[in-house]
DNA sequence: CCGCTGTGCGAGAATGATTCTCATGCACAT
DNA sequence: ATGTGCATGAGAATCATTCTCGCACAGCGG
């Protein structure tokens, strides 16, 4: 039992991966993989489309990006820090507060031991209008 | 100010949407669209898929049903209270129990307010294993 | 520095859930 | 009973995401 199942992929650093990654460190709100496909065109970084959905699981996979899959079309993607947090996010321009709150955190467990539940989880995410945006209307 | 939006849809009452509806009372999980389609023409009632998920809707909108966008794939639906609250839903079986709790809802408008955030809405889900299937393994 | 090898890339096809189209059906008020 | 529209259904259309597969190249050993 030394690596049950946890084969570490090995992952190359190629320029389509490296681009990605640069451009979501510019960004600060959750964009869309298409977003960002035609970000990097205009930006002049080939990359296809594919390659960005492919390097995004990557990134996920890896804890380095938090995923987003709100109502229904497309799932978006952000750059995050590590440890485990919630968003407050703004509808109209995406923008994204990381939050975290150890209340909720108990509160979730507690909830889930009390029915009975084991192995939990929890998704949270916050969604408002932010200060810039509701000024600008 | 007599009606701002919310033009009341005068919902007809048609055996499809009778038998959408009777069906979610009968069952106490989340399922999707496609899964209460299969059901529906396993038990007879001849329903168009098109017309589950129009009926779904409907319901969604007035209300009587919640909508769960979990992951990736297909949504799930299921027969609700009204009321806010929030679920605690097994991984396994799709039993769900519904959970409210004044501190989180009190927690999530001040972190939005405290960051100039307004229109505050949230989300928020617990899954896990119920004690069912946690012993059936 | 050179060549190997397996992983990553790209373009387009494939998938699969959900929505749309539109001719026909039927709920419901008169 | 009749008329007016919303509702239905079969299949086409959408659309984000994934898969296919031949070719390119990152990383490593020689
Ligand atoms: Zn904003
Ligand atoms: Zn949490
Ligand atoms: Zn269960
Ligand atoms: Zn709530």
């Amino acid at each position: 039992m030394s690596s049950p199942d946890t084969a570490p992929p090995v992952r190359r650093q190629t320029r389509q991966r490296t681009a990605v990654l640069e451009l979501l460190d510019e960004l600060d709100g959750f964009r869309s993989a298409q977003d960002l496909h035609a970000l990097l065109r205009e930006r002049g970084d080939s990359v296809g489309l594919a390659t960005v959905y492919r390097a995004l699981q990557a990134l996920v996979d890896d804890g380095l990006v938090d995923v987003l899959r709100s109502g229904e079309g497309e799932a978006a993607y952000r750059r995050c820090s590590p440890v485990h947090h919630h968003h407050l996010v703004c509808r109209s321009c995406g923008r994204t507060v990381e939050v975290a709150d150890p209340p909720v955190e108990r509160w979730a467990a507690r909830i889930a031991a009390e029915h009975g539940f084991a192995d939990v989880q929890h998704e949270l995410e916050v969604f408002g209008t932010c200060g810039s945006c509701a000024a600008a209307r």
